[in-house]
DNA sequence: TACATATGTGAGAAACTCTAACATCGTCAA
DNA sequence: TTGACGATGTTAGAGTTTCTCACATATGTA
């Protein structure tokens, strides 16, 4: 039966992808400062040494799980990209939503996929899928702004787009919005605004 | 000589305060989920079970610096909504970048304001500052659209700018902008866009 | 088959959080 | 003035955690 999660003897079978996959359930669980490598192990049922053949440290199993997460992240935004035309207000907005959508369903590993700690950015591969990411959102800019390349202008009217649904992720799952006793809705928040942002 | 952080005998003098500030210096030089009250207590010259004296857990103690933080943010948030007329587009600019200019001036004390621990929600000193800060730009944004009184319209046309630099203090502070090679000029920034979300 | 390599285990060192019992200091009522 | 008490410090230590080291077991290849 190939490769599994499940035990099968004496070693594991996959034990790479068991820790992963435990590691961002318990980010979910119990947030990521929570997160203990021991539990990983209790779920994944191996002793606490056995991860540290896979991973350098802890840092890094929670690298593994926030580059998953972006590759995960990436489907989404680029699903939510392709049903409307390129570079219509449609289609930027629905990578918006997308974006949000994936931050209020895995709050804890969208924390990991920014900020946590700073070792984060050294990390080439993190670094390449979250340009990856941002470059769909640079295609559609481009074809509104009638170009052929995207070039500096565009990456500067565009980022503007990514800072304001970054920062309403946060603040939606830092609970800030009912905190202020703010009844929004979303959706319409972020095409209102995502209008406005694309205005001039 | 009144009440000083320097030890003076069996007794510290105002190790609580003391505390506060060795906490707030190592959240900001080893990050937020570096730090250790073991740190804090060599910093401060007492043994590791003193703090608990004062703070519950090193989650409180974390926390304290939080509301610290938030109160002196305050100070330079509502200065800056002073010096330009109520309302303008100056005033709100000014806040905006007085906000993101002290995420980069103390990016861990910063991300403990927010987000690091849900606990924090259910802080009611820390959700009421909170609340405080929100309000002066509530108060610009009322006189803006010329209202008396700080209504929900006035709340829901607010709450994008505070998401917009929300939003980019974290890009700032996680690096994310030199990392998608963007070379912005942040007070640009902030005004032509600050002016885009207030038009309609 | 036999050897090299990959992947698991058990034991333990060092650090950390937090508790419990005890020590010292300041203060206020008698 | 004094002495009891509450506030605030210390020492010792239990329990958890990260990570290393030596050793065990599985897998693949000559």
């Amino acid at each position: 039966m190939a490769k599994s999660t499940k035990r099968d003897g004496y070693h594991h079978g996959d034990l790479r992808a068991g820790l992963v996959e435990a590691t961002r359930a318990l980010v979910e669980e119990k947030g990521p400062d929570r997160f203990s490598v021991s539990d990983a192990c209790r779920v994944a049922g191996v002793s606490t040494a056995a991860p540290y053949r896979h991973f350098r440290d802890k840092e890094e199993m929670l690298r593994a799980v926030a580059l998953e997460g972006m590759l995960r992240n990436r489907d989404g935004f680029a699903a939510a990209s392709e049903i409307h035309p390129l570079g219509s207000l449609d289609a930027i907005a629905a990578m918006g939503m997308a974006y949000i959508a994936f931050a209020q369903a895995e709050p804890g590993v969208f924390r990991l996929m920014f900020g946590l700690t700073r070792e984060h950015d050294k990390d080439p591969e993190l670094m390449e899928q979250g340009r990856a990411n941002y470059g769909i959102l640079l295609q559609h800019m481009a074809a509104r702004m009638g170009k052929e390349e995207v070039d500096d202008d565009v990456a500067k009217r565009a980022f503007p787009l990514w800072t304001f649904v970054h920062g309403l992720s946060f603040l939606l799952i830092d609970d800030k919005v009912s905190a202020m006793e703010l009844d929004l809705d979303i959706a319409q928040v972020v095409r209102a605004n995502t209008r406005r942002l694309l205005a001039d």
